[in-house]
DNA sequence: TCTGGGGTCCTAGGACCC
DNA sequence: TCTGGGGTCCTAGGACCC
């Protein structure tokens, strides 16, 4: 048996902790650059705002609607997670953090009634955190988080399903007639791993519920789109095939890409950028103890905008796997050079380590120019430079190249309504006013 | 006229997730 | 004017091996 803990909202529900003033008020919480709603109150969602909705398509709601719009404040929002995370462990023996809002919980073994256990963590998790967050139970991993979404449908749009289903919903309890109503009146692009195209594609053919779908012989989900597809079926049908993953897997890549607050057409800020981001980059690379072989940059011009495109990348292999930042920066740098172009209004780059190994296994090596006890003062620069940086803050120690403005004027990031890092920054932290 | 069988590794592209 | 960032897995096809 399978939990999945999801905060509603999340990004939002985070914010309203704090500016308990937006509660029942239509509120998005913006991409970097302010560029689209990533975050959806209930009451924004009712006004029609979708997923991904540009915030220059839907900004006149701020005045004919009251709508509230939040920079993205991933520094809080990753805290919240945090707090959030611990407490859902206890609903059983095992945690898989899914992302940053929702994690499964084996349920194997948990004696007692799961649904009355699964209220109760709920319950803490809203009074120790603020998190309001829906629970789905089911058999397998896939029906947990279809429960999942049962659950919060039951809870934003009451009639929707029968009663009792409403932020915490076991699927495995329902009698076999209940449970096909649910999954008739459940359409069949709600399940995971069924996206836009699969969707699409299986409507064409007039499967349409979840019912439907479970309905198809097993060889023609096979046959039509693979062994994933396939998975998701069975699952579906109760047959668990996708355990939850209780140790985090390492990343087979790390990825530090940006859009910029404007367009950038010059080399020197874009240099300074990729320094950056390949910063960023070898600091999530060392704290999963990992070197990488190789090095991609790519650079490209908005999709959305009119005017010469240009879309390039390189990938520059180290001469040994590194964790070193100006090693992999030399690189990186070396790769902008390489492919950049005057003349373009470049909208976005980035950069990701690629052929990612443990760093136990570097492979010794004879090397005249370069002695062993070099790469060891090295690493342990690293390591200086990352605890100065994790006490002090981000970038209290820094390559010159980055820059020392972020970009300010340049490539930063515009960000004009963040709120303050109330969990994270001694000097944000709320104040109570008696 | 006739042209094997079985592998591995790599890459690009497409689908998915939040 | 203005459109995010970070990942995963699978498949097909080509190069190459014996």
């Amino acid at each position: 048996m399978y939990a999945l803990v999801d905060g509603n909202n999340f990004y939002v529900s985070c914010e309203r902790v704090f500016r308990p003033s937006l509660n029942g008020r239509p509120v998005v919480v913006l991409s970097n650059n302010d560029g689209c709603a990533i975050a959806r109150s209930n009451e924004a969602k009712a006004l029609g705002i979708k997923m991904g909705a540009p915030w220059f398509q839907i900004r006149h709601l701020e005045e004919q609607a009251g709508l509230v719009a939040l920079s993205a404040n991933f520094t809080l929002y990753g805290d919240m997670s945090d707090r959030m995370m611990s407490l859902a462990a206890g609903l059983g023996p095992t945690q898989e953090v899914y992302s940053i809002d929702e994690s499964f919980i084996g349920l194997h073994g948990v004696r007692g009634d799961l649904v009355e256990r699964a209220w109760k963590i709920r319950a803490r998790i809203h009074q120790w955190t603020g998190i309001p967050c829906g629970i789905g139970i089911g058999s397998t991993k896939t029906l947990a988080k279809l429960a999942n979404h049962v659950a919060k449908t039951a809870e934003r749009k009451p009639g929707t399903y029968a009663d009792g289903m409403a932020s915490v919903c076991d699927l495995s309890k329902l009698r076999s007639d209940q449970l096909r109503a649910v999954l008739s009146s459940t359409e069949v692009g709600e399940v995971w791993g069924v996206g836009r195209q699969i969707s699409a594609q299986l409507t064409a053919l007039g499967v349409k519920s979840v019912q439907d779908f479970i309905e198809l012989p097993c060889e023609v989900v096979r046959g039509k789109w693979g062994v994933v597809l396939e998975r998701t079926w069975r699952e579906l049908r109760g047959e668990a095939c996708i355990e939850v993953a209780d140790m985090p897997v390492p990343k087979q890549q790390i990825a530090c890409t940006r859009s910029f607050g404007r367009p950038v057409a010059d080399l020197a800020p874009l240099l300074e950028a990729i320094s950056e981001f390949t910063s960023r980059a070898a600091e999530k690379l060392r704290k999963q103890r990992h070197l990488a072989g190789q090095v991609l940059v790519f650079a490209r011009t908005s999709p959305f905008r009119d005017g010469p495109r240009f879309s390039k990348s390189v990938v520059v292999p180290l001469r040994r796997p590194s964790a070193d930042t100006s090693t992999l920066t030399t690189a990186a740098l070396a790769g902008v050079r390489a492919i950049y172009q005057p003349g373009f209004n470049l909208a976005k780059a980035g950069v990701m380590l690629l052929d990612l190994m443990p760093d136990t296994q570097m492979q010794g090596e004879l090397a005249w120019d370069d002695p062993v006890t070099g790469q060891r003062d090295r690493a342990k620069l690293m390591v200086a430079m990352d605890q100065v940086n994790d006490r002090f803050g981000k970038r209290t120690v820094l390559l010159g190249s980055s820059g020392i403005t972020l970009g300010a004027d340049t490539w930063g990031m515009k960000q004009v309504r963040r709120t303050p890092r109330y969990t994270t920054v001694w000097g944000e932290v709320p104040t109570v006013r008696a």
